[in-house]
DNA sequence: AGTGAAGTAATTTTT
DNA sequence: TTACTTCACT
C-alpha cells in the first residue's frame, strides 16, 4: 500500500526534477536499485517533501508521523547532494534514541556520519580541547553542593533538588557558580558543567556543519546555548512541541519557538499522518493539543481505536480491576480467548501522573503471576557498571560487555568509545531506562511513555487534582495537558482511563471526579465484585 | 549525646 | 499522611 503510494508521488506533477533525482542517487549510494531504496524508506509524500530541502528546516511531526524515518530521509538527501558524512551530526537526547539511529544507518550501509547524544558529543568536544572529563556521582554532587551551602549558613535539606532548579532556571547565580567552581577543583564535571564548558569553547565554532536534532521540542535553555554555539551550523529540527513534557527542566514550547523563530531562512514542514494513532483516540487526543506552533488536524492511517473511562471506590479497587483487564487482554480467560485476540504482556501499558499510584497494580499483577517491567529497576545498569568495573583495558570491558548480552544501547556506547575511560564516562551518563525492553506489562509514568507505543494503554489515577497534577506547588496547566496528550497517544488500539472515587495523597482528600482533560468520555461506574479474586468476565472496552 | 516536639516538603527526570 | 530535619532542653 505505502509502495503505491510512493509511485504515486514519483508521477506527481508537484514532485519536482531535483526531488525525483534526489531519490534516484539515494539508491545508487544505497547500492541498491531504485525500488528497493523506496521500500527500504517508504516516505509518504509529506515525509519526501520534508526530507528533500537542503536548508535549515523544521519538521512538526505528530504521533507516530514517522519522525525517525523522516530524519533519515533527509540524512539520504545530504549525502545524495555530496555533503561530506563528517559534517553531518545526528543529536539526540537519549542513549536508546542514538543507538536506534545508529542500527538504522548501519542497516542502511552509512558510514562516517556521527550519531551522539547532546551529552555525547560535549564530551567529545571537550576531549578534542584537551580535556578528560569525569561526571561526579549524585553523592559527589550532593556533597559539593551541601558544602557551599553550609558555607553560606544555608541549610544542606534537599540540596540535589535545589541543585537541579538552579541549574535550569538561575544559571547565573553565585551558589551555582561556587558549586561549579569546587567541581572543577576536584576536576569533575556535573551534566551541567560538561555542556557549558563544551559550549564555551566549542572547537566546532567555526566548521559548516548539519546539524540534525531529534525531539527538538524537549531543548532547554542550556541545550539551545550549546545549538548556538556551532555557529556554522544548518539545524533540521525534528519533533512535535505538543509532546513537550520537560518544562521542570526549562523545556517548553514558548522557550523552543523563541529559539527557531531565531533560525534565519527556518521553512516548516509538516507530518500529518500518525500511523499509530487510530481514528478515534486520534480525534479525542486532537482536543488536547498544544497549539503553541499551530498545525493543521491529525490524520489517522488506522481505522477504530476504544477509549474508556472507569470509575472505582478506591486505589485498591482500581487496582484490581485494571489487573483484571490486563489478564483479560492477555488472553488469560479462557472463555473469549478463541474469538478475541489476546495480546503479548508488553504490547499493554499501565500508566500514571505519579510513579507512586503504579505499586497498588504492580501488586496484584505479580500476585496474578502477570510479568511486569519497570524501566526504573536498576538491576541491568547494576549488573553492567559491576562487570564494567572489573575490566583492565578497553578490549577486555569489551568482552565482557559482549557477553553480557546488553543489547543494542551498550553496543552503541562501545562503538562510540575510543579509550576505556570514555567508556566508563558514557555508562555513567547511561540511565536505566535503557534496559526496557516490552518484555511484560509495562509500568510507567507518563514521562516515562514518551516515544514508546502500547497496543492497549491503561492512564490509572486520571482524576481530578492528579491530571492536571496541582497537589503540590503551581501547576502548569498547559503541560498537563500536553502529559495527558501524550499519555493517549501512545496506545496503537486501546486507551482506558480509570480513577478512584475516594483517594489519598500526601494527607488529602482528592475530589473523586474524572480527569477534566478527559471530560468528554462516558464515565462507567464499576462496582466491587462481590468475590474479589476471581477475574472479571465482562469486557470493559 | 539523646529525646521529643515542632516544622517541612512531598511530582515529573532523557543526560 | 509520611519521612525527614531542626531545635530546645535534659
Amino acid at each position: 500500500m505505502r509502495a503505491n503510494q510512493i509511485h504515486q508521488v514519483r508521477i506527481d506533477q508537484n514532485f519536482t526534477r531535483k526531488r525525483k533525482s534526489c531519490l534516484v542517487c539515494t539508491a545508487q549510494y544505497l547500492g541498491l536499485n531504485r525500488e528497493v531504496s523506496l521500500k527500504e524508506l517508504a516516505l509518504t509524500p509529506s515525509q519526501l517533501k520534508a526530507c528533500c530541502h537542503a536548508g535549515p528546516a523544521l519538521v512538526l511531526a505528530g504521533p507516530g508521523a514517522g519522525k525517525t524515518r523522516t530524519l533519515l530521509g533527509r540524512l539520504l538527501y545530504l549525502l545524495e547532494q555530496g555533503t561530506a558524512p563528517e559534517k553531518i551530526i545526528l543529536l539526540t537526547f537519549t542513549v536508546k534514541a542514538a543507538a536506534e539511529l545508529k542500527e538504522r544507518l548501519k542497516n542502511l550501509k552509512i558510514e562516517g556520519v556521527r550519531v551522539e547524544t547532546f551529552h555525547g558529543l560535549a564530551y567529545e568536544l571537550l576531549r578534542q580541547a584537551g580535556l578528560s572529563p569525569r561526571i561526579a556521582t549524585a553523592e559527589e554532587q550532593e556533597r559539593l553542593f551541601q558544602e557551599v551551602l553550609k558555607a553560606e549558613g544555608l541549610s544542606p535539606r534537599g540540596a540535589l533538588k535545589r541543585l537541579e532548579r538552579l541549574r535550569v532556571f538561575e544559571p547565573e547565580s553565585e551558589l551555582l557558580k561556587r558549586y561549579e567552581k569546587s567541581l572543577k577543583a576536584a576536576g569533575l564535571y556535573d551534566f551541567g558543567l560538561l555542556l557549558k564548558e563544551a559550549t564555551r569553547a566549542n572547537p566546532l565554532a567555526e566548521t559548516p556543519l548539519h546539524l540534525l536534532v531529534d525531539e527538538f521540542q524537549d531543548l532547554n535553555p542550556e541545550l539551545i546555548a550549546f545549538l548556538k554555539s556551532f555557529g556554522r551550523a544548518t539545524f533540521y529540527l525534528v519533533g512535535d512541541p505538543a509532546q513537550a513534557i520537560y518544562g521542570f527542566r526549562g523545556a517548553t514550547p514558548e522557550l523552543v519557538k523563541g529559539f527557531i523563530d531565531q533560525i534565519v531562512g527556518l521553512k516548516r514542514f509538516f507530518l500529518e499522518e500518525s500511523f499509530r494513532v487510530p481514528e478515534n483516540i486520534l480525534r479525542f487526543a486532537e482536543i488536547l493539543r498544544d497549539n503553541t506552533f499551530p498545525t493543521p488536524a491529525l490524520k489517522s492511517r488506522k481505522e477504530g481505536g476504544t477509549l474508556g473511562m472507569y470509575a472505582f471506590n478506591g486505589p485498591e479497587h482500581e487496582a484490581r480491576e485494571v489487573a483484571g483487564m490486563v489478564t483479560e487482554l492477555l488472553g488469560g480467560l479462557q472463555l473469549e480467548s478463541s474469538t478475541r485476540k489476546s495480546l503479548p504482556p508488553g504490547e499493554i501499558a499501565v500508566v500514571a501522573r505519579l510513579r507512586r499510584l503504579l505499586s497498588p497494580v504492580k501488586e496484584v499483577l505479580v500476585k496474578a503471576g502477570v510479568p511486569v517491567e519497570e524501566p526504573k529497576s536498576g538491576e541491568e545498569l547494576a549488573r553492567l557498571k559491576d562487570i564494567l568495573s572489573r575490566a583492565q583495558t578497553l578490549e577486555e570491558a569489551r568482552a565482557e560487555l559482549k557477553k553480557g548480552r546488553f543489547g543494542r544501547e551498550v553496543n552503541y556506547l562501545l562503538t562510540q568509545s575510543q579509550s576505556l575511560e570514555e567508556l566508563n564516562f558514557r555508562i555513567e551518563l547511561l540511565g536505566q531506562g535503557v534496559f526496557f525492553k516490552k518484555q511484560g506489562v509495562a509500568l510507567l509514568t507518563i514521562h516515562e511513555t514518551k516515544g514508546l507505543e502500547f497496543e492497549a494503554v491503561f492512564l490509572i489515577g486520571a482524576e481530578e487534582g492528579l491530571l492536571p497534577f496541582t497537589l503540590l506547588s503551581e501547576t502548569n496547566l498547559e503541560e498537563e495537558r500536553r502529559l495527558a496528550y501524550v499519555a493517549l497517544t501512545r496506545a496503537g488500539a486501546r486507551f482506558a482511563a480509570t480513577f478512584a472515587r475516594e483517594r489519598t495523597l500526601f494527607g488529602r482528600r482528592l475530589g473523586g471526579r474524572p480527569s477534566p482533560f478527559l471530560a468528554g468520555l462516558k464515565v462507567e461506574q464499576v462496582r466491587p465484585r462481590s468475590r474479589p479474586q476471581k477475574p472479571r468476565q465482562k469486557v470493559l472496552f
